[in-house]
DNA sequence: CAGCCTATGTACGTTGCCGCACATAGTGGA
DNA sequence: TCCACTATGTGCGGCAACGTACATAGGCTG
């Protein structure tokens, strides 16, 4: 914060690559945007958006993931998206809604670029690749919330922490997951023993070991060959939009 | 199809703003994409988008409703989406995804206009009343699919079935639904039987009355007084959004 | 009006997950 | 080092939804 302003550009430039909508910029609009970028850290738990709340910036995750919740009024909640270096927390500001009946929660800490709104919306009405891109993460974003909608229907607790479990892995620099069984349960929607119980068989097979809070992702083939294919389809999607 | 132009054109206006984006479009963008709408006629179980197919128009539904649905690999379906009057069929155009993994099938039979997808991308590329429409709209199916997502998760059949034919008695001129429970038992993703005796028990308790193929809505009150709070936030959120 | 097809009704055992209660075991602070 | 707290393990009864099988009944067609 108090760094002189050239080293401080010299480090967003780089580290604001890391989150790969930035990275994904021509220079003349990152340019644009890279003095409006402020680099934040995240930590977990942390609540970035309430439901229906003000929104005052826009997010973009380098080494931090926030998971988008839905909490239902008895309290009970469930996960609907996660985001992570490859997307943005805020979309509702682009689309035009002000704000979401969601929760956006950060469920592993780290760092992120955030921009104030009106930097980012008047960006955005350009039309150019900003807006473009923004628009497509949007849709790999909604294609993994209809995804969740119809794993949710259709597949075990087990499948659908091997699903959560290489997502997490996916937007995490470590194998090391640090997060507790009741945690997860949240985002699931479901018991923290049902959690534990599917843990448990997934630590018998030798797929995760874990500890009191931490997890160990062990053996990504074998997550890969039980999970359902919500994972790959959500993956294929994002990489066909957003290459 | 063989009126003569000027009548067409008549037809078209009337009719058109039976679609709630379209009659919100500002004079000016109307008549500009007035020429280019197509009336048409939608009949029941029609595959309007195929998943991953090609898409070459946009559909504006006035008396038909149509249903979003993910098919699994071993066939089972859920739906995540409807759309009627509200709202498009087709966003992944305007979205820049030229296709999306899920289908697109008529759920209510009847008339919708279309329109060739690079006309509405002209049209949205303004960057004006027709952008900032679709954009909002875009963010109410993205709440719609997100509850979605979570009522499966947390609610029962039987809840799940009052907000499903609310949802489509929203979208239905009448109050008998033509449907049969295996339709229906597709569209929640659950079994045939599963939907007879939720049917059953809603038939009971004199909300619905059932034959063969065809529903009657009896008491919408004492519906919305059983389904679960989903109903109402889609609803809201979507006033909220497109007033 | 007989026969066929489709829609709905019913039954039965099974399973996955629930809610609850309580036991055990790491971990950090006093 | 001990205590309190939090995380995980386990057991039990209950229920909703499943898969399967088959019975009834409306409605169309020859």
């Amino acid at each position: 914060m108090d760094q002189k302003p050239n080293a401080n550009k010299m480090v967003a430039e780089n580290e604001a690559r890391g989150n790969h909508l930035l990275a994904a910029l021509p220079t003349e609009a990152f340019e644009r945007l890279r003095v409006h970028l402020e680099p934040i850290t995240f930590s977990l738990g942390e609540v970035v958006y309430e439901s229906g709340g003000h929104m005052e910036y826009v997010y973009f995750p380098t080494t931090s993931h926030i998971s988008l919740l839905y909490t239902m009024i008895d309290g009970s909640t469930a996960e609907m998206g996660l985001v992570g270096q490859e997307g943005v927390v805020g979309i509702a500001l682009f689309m035009g809604g002000e704000t979401t009946p969601n929760r956006a929660m950060v469920q592993g800490g780290g760092q992120a670029f955030r921009m104030k709104a009106k930097t980012m919306l008047d960006e955005f009405k350009r039309g150019g690749e900003f807006q473009h891109l923004m628009l497509r993460y949007t849709q790999a974003l909604i294609t993994q919330i209809s995804q969740t909608a119809v794993c949710n229907r259709l597949h075990s607790v087990e499948q659908r922490l091997c699903r959560w479990l290489l997502m997490t892995h996916d937007l995490t620099q470590s194998d090391e997951l640090q997060m507790t069984h009741e945690f997860i349960s949240h985002m699931l929607g479901v018991r923290r023993e049902g959690v534990t119980m599917a843990a448990q068989r997934l630590q018998e097979m030798g797929m995760i070991s874990y500890v009191r809070g931490h997890i160990r992702i062990l053996d990504r083939q074998q997550l890969m060959a039980q999970v359902c294919e919500c994972y790959q389809v959500v993956k294929d999607e994002h990489s066909r939009l957003l290459g």
